[in-house]
DNA sequence: GAAAATCATGAAAGCGCTTACGTTGCGATG
DNA sequence: CATCGCAACGTAAGCGCTTTCATGATTTTC
């Protein structure tokens, strides 16, 4: 095989116990053999065993990150703030990414292994009690991110706080129907944003009503989070006798399929009617279209602080973390 | 600590050998204590610890992948495939991502690392020759991703057809003034595409006019990948005395800034000035910008194919594919 | 200058698992 | 009936590293 601290040592003169006290910086090793094994360390290319130092060491030097599908703009940000902060951390970066929301389950339980991470980040998966269960049994430490549980650490959005914050402007704006483009109901975001804008309806004395709103077809993969669904459901806004005059997307993506469908009509934006999305993806700012922003890349970052905190001092209460989105006006409601 | 064979064992009164044989299928065990164990096992919840097996076994079931920045839809969807591919075999996904070109070697040397993964996927990285014998020295299966060492498996696209397929499309429809928008000429798939532009040029026997071509200034995170840099280059052709009527862009999101010029300049796209593109990002379906498609997801997936494959039979003969690159016809050069 | 304290090092146990090899007990073989 | 073969299982030696404990060497202390 290649070169172990047992080479090492033959070549040094020394015992291996001495060899691993120089390569990790134990201070009780004299000047003199510390640099004769660093010399001969290198000389012979040594690089330590990672399997044999994560057995010995009781922990892996890895965080795994569980994400329900790579696809979308929202997870990639998020997955770059994970991996800026681990950079310049000693941590590597284990991706668990399905292909379908149900399949996560199986992710959770993979990234929670014996031996297999020493802290998990799950994103966006609502914690079931079987899987709080799991992650106790494994009993590795872990945060959430855009989702929520008393029991883990977490870092999300008030969703309920952006559904209103974009609705408010719709309003502000002096329209009076303003018709909402939900996800699928199982998505708890979804629901927060829809709540939102029924808050900001009541307050302005508007009432609800229910055929401006429009859930997405049941979609397992991306619980409705696509252009499509935006596209369909806008179509069928139109299609209304007394269409709305302003909507809100529960994400971009279904905003983009909205503006399709708007152009197709041939209708002004936002003279005809006023759209303003959700997430703020790349795309949105190209097109003009006023949302709702949400700090991916800072509430990854922070995920991993949180876990590096963690990390070193386990016995820490949870600490929960809710961003305030902000509202990114753009064209679309000018 | 948790449940080890050792407790299965005990619980089992069997010796911890048949434990482990048990739970590696190994033929040789009775069908009694098989399924005695099993009912142990799971009884007590057991979970085999990554690490021991990892280092018992001499393999890790891990996939590192080495991509320069996640930031750009190329590296998402490459990823994607990766992942995809991956789903449906034994390996879970390490994802070492740099933020700067620069970075990538001490990436690709942790990636590397003995007993870290089994195989390594390296995008978008040139092989120097440091790195090549890095790789060999850690003799851990590697494969190319958008790149080409004759040493290593790999997988890529023709670049420099992708170039001439562009150019000679903004030729056929008419235009003979065709600038160049140029990223940074570190990056070799770049440098590829412009011949591929040469090429098309001299077969229609036009002069190269090489004020025509604008690289991207010196940029070291996204070797001048970015929609800034496309921008300024446009508005660079824009102010020269003789502006050509046709350009192409080294990637979409440099025609997208290209696009934000010409969009500022009020002029006309595709009458006054067509346009084409490279990648096939997700915004250009959107904004119909006319470009050569890559087959990024593909990639992916046949570059684990190949680590897969490569996995089982480590001593085949290095395999290159290159996929043939794909024109999509937009609006952009209508 | 002897006892005590400190220091540098080695021997060996262990981390949790796999696996080569040895041992047992059984039915089949001549 | 002695022998062989083989299935089923146990013993123990690793895999490459960390770390405790013991030991001799060196320094400090009064």
């Amino acid at each position: 095989m290649s070169v172990t601290i047992y080479d090492i040592a033959d070549r040094a003169g020394v015992s291996i116990a001495t060899v691993s006290r120089v390569l990790n910086r134990h201070p009780r090793v004299s000047q003199k053999t510390r640099e004769r094994v660093f010399a001969v360390a290198d000389e012979l290319g040594y690089q330590p065993h990672v399997s044999a130092r994560s057995l010995a060491r009781q922990n892996t030097q890895l965080v795994a990150a569980v994400v329900p599908m790579m696809t979308s703009y929202f997870f990639m940000e998020v997955i770059r703030g994970i991996q800026d902060r681990l950079a310049s951390s000693e941590y590597d970066l284990l991706v668990y990414a399905s292909r379908s929301m149900e399949a996560v389950g199986d992710q959770i339980g993979r990234a929670a292994q014996k031996g297999r991470a020493d802290g998990v980040l799950i994103c966006s998966t609502p914690m079931s009690e079987v899987q709080v269960s799991h992650l106790d049994a494994a009993d590795v430490p872990s945060v959430l991110v855009d989702a929520f549980h008393v029991g883990f650490d977490s870092v999300s959005v008030d969703n309920c706080r952006g559904g209103y914050v974009a609705t408010k402007h719709l309003l502000d704006q002096g329209h009076k129907r303003v018709g909402l483009i939900m996800a699928n109901p199982h998505s708890v975001p979804a629901r927060d944003r829809r709540e939102g804008y029924e808050v900001a309806l009541a307050e302005a004395d508007l009432d609800l009503d229910p055929t401006l709103i429009r859930a997405s077809a049941d979609d397992q993969t991306m619980h409705g989070y696509t252009r499509e669904a935006g596209y369909v459901a806008m179509n069928e806004l139109l299609a209304l006798p007394n269409p709305p005059n302003a909507v809100f997307a529960a994400s971009d993506v279904q905003a983009l399929g909205a503006l399709k469908a708007l152009r197709e009509a041939d209708l002004n934006v936002p003279n005809d009617l006023a759209l303003c999305g959700f997430d703020d993806i790349r795309t949105s700012a190209y097109v003009g279209l006023t949302t709702v922003r949400q700090p991916m890349y800072e509430m990854g970052k922070l995920a991993v602080e949180k876990l590096l905190r963690r990390l070193e001092q386990p016995s820490l209460p949870p600490s929960h973390t809710s961003f305030a989105p902000r509202l990114i006006e753009r064209e679309t409601t000018a």
